[in-house]
DNA sequence: TGTACATCAGTGAACGCGCGTTCACTGATGTAC
DNA sequence: TGTACATCAGTGAACGCGCGTTCACTGATGTAC
C-alpha cells in the first residue's frame, strides 16, 4: 500500500484512493478542535480539509462521534506516554519526579488544547467508547503510580489512601490548566504562571501530608 | 405592563404579547443546556420552546452569543449570591465558613449544572461580554474575602500571598467540580463523594499553609 | 373620560447555508492460479 | 509473468433538516392632550 497523500496542507491528491485518510481526518479534526473548539469540529469540514467527498469518512467511522471519541483515546494515549516521560522512572527521586511530571501534565493542555479538549469537553458520554474509557483509566493510572512512589519514598506518619492523594493531585492539574493554562486565549490572567501555580500548590498539599522535599 | 406568562412549561400565551420573553428564553437555554449541552443550545429551539416565534428573540437579545453571555453573566451573579450565603459572614469562625463555602461550590455545580456549563464551558470569549466578566470577577472576588479571613484568623508563621490561596482554592474545587461533582452523568465514578474529596484536599492544603482547624 | 398616536414586542414567511447521512457507482489494489 | 476477479476505498449527487437571520407587517400598550 504506497502512501501518496502529499505532504502539504491543502493536499491535492494524485490518486484516487487517498493512503491515509484515517491520519488525515484525525489532523483535521484536531486543526478545527483547536480552532473551534470540540463543538465547533464536523465530519463534512474534516472530510473537506482532507481534500476528500463528504461521503468517503464513513469508510473509516460509524459516524461523527466515533471520530470525536477516536481523537479524545489517541489524546489520553499521548497523555500517558508525556507522563511516564517527565515520571522518568522516578528519577532522580519520587518527589522531583512528581513536579516534572505536574509541568508535563500543564505542557500538555497547553500544547495540546486540541487533544486536551476532545478528552474533558467532548459532549459525548465515554461509557459509550469503551476504548476512550480504558485509555483515560490509563492515564490515570500514570498519576496514581506516581503518587503511590512519592508516598513510599517518603513514609509520612499517617499514610493516606494512595486513590484519595492520585485524586487530588488530577484535581488540582486539571483545575489550574483548564483555568489558567489552555493554550488557547480562553484562560484568565493572572500575575503568575500555571506552573508556578501548580508546583506551589501541589507542594503545600504535600506539606501538608506531612512530605517535604528530600 | 402585566404579566400574562402561563404558570406551566407548556406555556401556551393568552395574548399577543408575551410579557415576559426575556426570562422565558433564559428558562429555555438553561433546560436546552443542562439535557443537551453549552453546544446543544440554540436560538430558536430557546424560542419554540418559550412559544414564540423564531425572530421574536431578536427583540431582547442581538444574536444567540448574547443570550448565552447573559446566562453566564446570571450564573456568575447566582453562583456569588450562594458562596456569600455559605460564608455567612465567617460564622461561626473563617476555617468552617470556608468549608462551607467549599460544600456551597460544589452544590451549585451539582444542582445548576446549565450554569455551571454557561459559566465554565459556553464557547464564546468572555472578553467580549464585560458584564459576564465583571460578574465572573465578582464571584472570585468572594471566594478571595474568604481566604483572606482565613489568613487573618490563623496568622500563619509565614503569611502566603492571598491570590495564590485563592487561586489554589478555585482551582481545586473547579478541579473536582468538573472532574466528579456535576449534576449530569458525565463524572466519573470514584468511591468518594466530591464532597468529601474537596473538604479533605482543602484540609490538607491547609495544613501545608501551617493553618490548622481551631 | 375619550381619543389619536407613537412605540413596543410580537408574527410568519422566506432566505441561504452547512450539516449528517445514504446510495448506487467506480477506480485502484492485491491475490490466486 | 499474465490475467481474472474480489475487495477495498473512494466519488458525487441527493435527501431532509434545523439553524441564524432578515423583512415588512401588525396587534397591544401607554401616553399626551
Amino acid at each position: 500500500m504506497s502512501n501518496q497523500f502529499t505532504s502539504g496542507d491543502g493536499g491535492e491528491r494524485r490518486s484516487y484512493h487517498h493512503g491515509n485518510l484515517k491520519e488525515a481526518l484525525i489532523a483535521a479534526a484536531l486543526q478545527l478542535i483547536s480552532s473551534k473548539g470540540p463543538a465547533g469540529f464536523t465530519f463534512a469540514e474534516a472530510a473537506r480539509q482532507a481534500g476528500v467527498s463528504p461521503a468517503a469518512p464513513y469508510r473509516h467511522y460509524r459516524d461523527r462521534d466515533m471520530l470525536m471519541a477516536d481523537v479524545a483515546k489517541r489524546g489520553f494515549d499521548l497523555f500517558s506516554e508525556r507522563l511516564e516521560e517527565a515520571w522518568n522512572k522516578g528519577r532522580p527521586n519520587a518527589f522531583e519526579a512528581m513536579q516534572a511530571q505536574g509541568r508535563a501534565y500543564l505542557a500538555f493542555a497547553r500544547t495540546e488544547p486540541a487533544y486536551y479538549g476532545a478528552m474533558f469537553e467532548k459532549a459525548i458520554a465515554d461509557k459509550d467508547y469503551p476504548e476512550c474509557r480504558a485509555a483515560a483509566d490509563r492515564a490515570f493510572q500514570v498519576l496514581r503510580a506516581g503518587c503511590e512512589a512519592v508516598l513510599d519514598e517518603a513514609k509520612p506518619a499517617r499514610k493516606p489512601p494512595v486513590l484519595m492523594v492520585a485524586l487530588h493531585v488530577w484535581s488540582m492539574s486539571h483545575g489550574i490548566a483548564s483555568l489558567f493554562g489552555r493554550g488557547d486565549g480562553a484562560s484568565r490572567s493572572v500575575p503568575m504562571s500555571a506552573d508556578d501555580l501548580l508546583e506551589a500548590n501541589v507542594l503545600i498539599y504535600l506539606d501538608g501530608l506531612g512530605i517535604r522535599k528530600g
